[in-house]
DNA sequence: GACCGATTACTCGGATATGTCGTGTCCGAGTTCTACCGG
DNA sequence: CCGGTAGAACTCGGACACGACATATCCGAGTAATCGGTC
């Protein structure tokens, strides 16, 4: 079970444009060069995260992406359930009715009682990135990591 | 974010066994064929069951597995990560010190902020999941599985 | 000097190759059961 | 009739192909700024 590497820079550059200000706006180019990432594809990550809503994108020379709500109303689980798709993990593929010892249907009238318990971990799971927002992210780093980037960006 | 279907496989195996008796043997064969798997690949998982303690194998003519501890002592997080590994989902590649944003050593000291929310939500989905064990599935199951799987191994 | 228009350069966005890992299969080492032979 | 032994069949265990998804890249459509020309 392997976490999409998207992920991760996606959170990275969602606490970026956080600091930088809400109505800045930061290309694809400029991020990757920040974080030293291929910059073609993370712009696959970023468009991700505009088609669920949390990054607004414009084009054109100055344009690029920007925060599409305050940091505060970000939460983590937002932004991996944007990359890496809303599909639990853990998929039943309902073996039970299998096979020799395959249950007859009025049996599965009930959820598999392992897909039950793997689907509250999942949620307990999601739960915990639901509680965390980008702003948090923001406050926990260290106020040199927000100072050096905004000055980063002013320097553009 | 996918979960190799291994893991359920194993899962099944294991309340299967369970029902069974800890003292029953079952080859990799009648295994698969009660939940139409393959045998082969079955049996891939069922070796990394057994690497980690879960599982006892016994080779030669009557040969196959049984659980090597008492359903109850078996959690799903131990079955988890003898399918899937250890390491975690999400894996912290430390972006923040490369590019042109690089953060100095000294202030990587603390772990990145992005990373330690990830974890903390793995942790409470491996709680959730260590919560749970063989013996509550095997509980919550219907009684008429459990019999029939009881059943259908008594003829063999 | 101000306004308008064409051009240009830069952006996102999606379609296209490549690498890695999960999936699936196969064959060999080891062990136990069985059948046969000898006592 | 009983014990020993050789054989055979069945088991696990790990090594070997195949396929799907994540990774990485490229090019095209669209847009806004810019430069030049005109009023």
């Amino acid at each position: 079970m392997r976490m999409s590497e998207g992920v991760e820079w996606g959170l990275h550059c969602c606490v970026a444009l956080g600091w930088i200000g809400q109505d800045e706006v930061v290309s694809t180019a400029r991020l990757a060069a920040k974080f030293g990432l291929p910059a073609a594809y993370l712009n696959k990550s970023l468009q991700a995260l505009a088609r669920a809503g949390i990054l607004a994108s414009s084009a054109g020379p100055k344009g690029g992406f920007r925060l599409a709500r305050p940091p505060a109303r970000i939460t983590l689980l937002e932004v991996v359930d944007a990359i890496e798709g809303q599909e639990a993990a853990f998929r039943c593929s309902e073996i039970r009715r299998n096979g020799e010892g395959a249950a007859p249907a009025a049996e599965c009238r009930r959820p598999c009682a392992i897909a039950s318990a793997m689907r509250d971990a999942e949620a307990a799971w999601r739960k915990e990135l639901s509680r965390q927002t980008i702003a948090m992210i923001m406050d926990k780093a260290p106020r040199t990591a927000a100072e050096r980037t905004v000055r980063w960006h002013a320097y553009a």
